[in-house]
DNA sequence: TTCTTACATGTCAGATTAGACATGTCAATA
DNA sequence: TATTGACATGTCTAATCTGACATGTAAGAA
């Protein structure tokens, strides 16, 4: 029996709280929404496995055939042990950069077109991270503490490539100048 | 016929260069490491779509039963219509980051050792980033000067992450002394 | 009362992907 | 000459993932 990431990130969220299937759906299309995506028919199945290996516990049921579930403590430790190694060389996709690699078959002004783009679409994240930054009180519970370091995590990698995007797009035009 | 991402990254290489499904995995594993992966139990199928599709074409055949690509005016044209249409909201999994949400389940000291691998783990990749970028000449080819643009994204995004996971270690540690 | 919307859980088919399995060639070294 | 390692192309299975399909509940507005 061995969890997937979806399975750990699960188990991390259910020892914080205990949640619903729907409402830790709501948590990956928000909170996690710029770290990991999974969506409702994923997420399902994968709590009835967690389940099954006794690392969740169903405790209550609500309106409309609600589920609530609950870490066990070895779902807890299971974490702690996914935690505790390391992260093994993940696979990397990146369709926005992947592109950059292919602007040279475009014309200069397209090229530019593209990175000026980008720095937007990253200054427009920016704002958004920022906006949430600011909703977070400033004793708030750990668990949400952690959500603001991961968050900084965030805006600082929106800044970085709206400034890279910039230097880009400069770059670009000197060289074209020449 | 709809082409996925790794079919106009191939696509993408083709047009610079006429190269091998040998010679395309490598390419994937060393300069695109960063930004895509692919292995070559997909790329030697995609290649054959591809070529299924009248968007590359076998030109030379050579030793070993390595077969040559070329990229057709069709692939070309292809990859410029992909450039030019905005990315479609891409789905994010950064197991690396994911952890930190669920660093309050570990004790303080084990949180900061994670975040100071974490520090290191991205300073060693920029060294070698910083390494590559040292051996790309100066007047280098178009799509040469595109690689070195796209390896400034990685550049700045690795030492914005070490600077985060830095400075996320010390804000712990200062929460931690109060 | 009816309608709409959000809540809530589930399954299924098809595509993508990773990792193993399979096979054979060529060059250099021992 | 035998062996090793890099070169080179392919297939297959199992796991993961997306998007569609399916079904029903509860609350609030019209």
């Amino acid at each position: 029996m061995n969890i997937s990431i979806l399975g750990h990130a699960l188990l991390g969220l259910l020892a914080a709280h205990e949640l619903t299937g729907y409402e830790l759906t709501q948590t990956f299309d928000i909170s996690l929404a710029h770290v990991w995506s999974a969506s409702h028919s994923q997420i399902y199945p994968e709590l009835a496995k967690l389940q099954a290996a006794g690392l969740i516990r169903h405790t209550e049921s609500g309106p409309r055939g609600s589920k609530r579930y609950a870490a066990t403590e070895e779902g807890r430790a299971e974490v702690r042990r996914w935690l505790e190694q390391p992260p093994q060389p993940a696979t990397i996709r990146n369709e926005r950069l992947l592109r950059v690699f292919f602007l040279w078959m475009l014309g200069p002004d397209d090229a530019r077109t593209y990175l000026r783009a980008e720095a937007d679409r990253h200054r427009e994240q920016l704002a958004e991270y920022d906006a949430i930054a600011r909703q977070i009180p400033p004793n708030a519970d750990e668990p949400m503490n952690w959500s603001r370091i991961s968050l900084e995590a965030g805006i600082r990698y929106e800044r970085a490539m709206a400034e890279w995007a910039d230097w880009a797009a400069a770059a670009l035009r000197d060289a074209d100048d020449r």
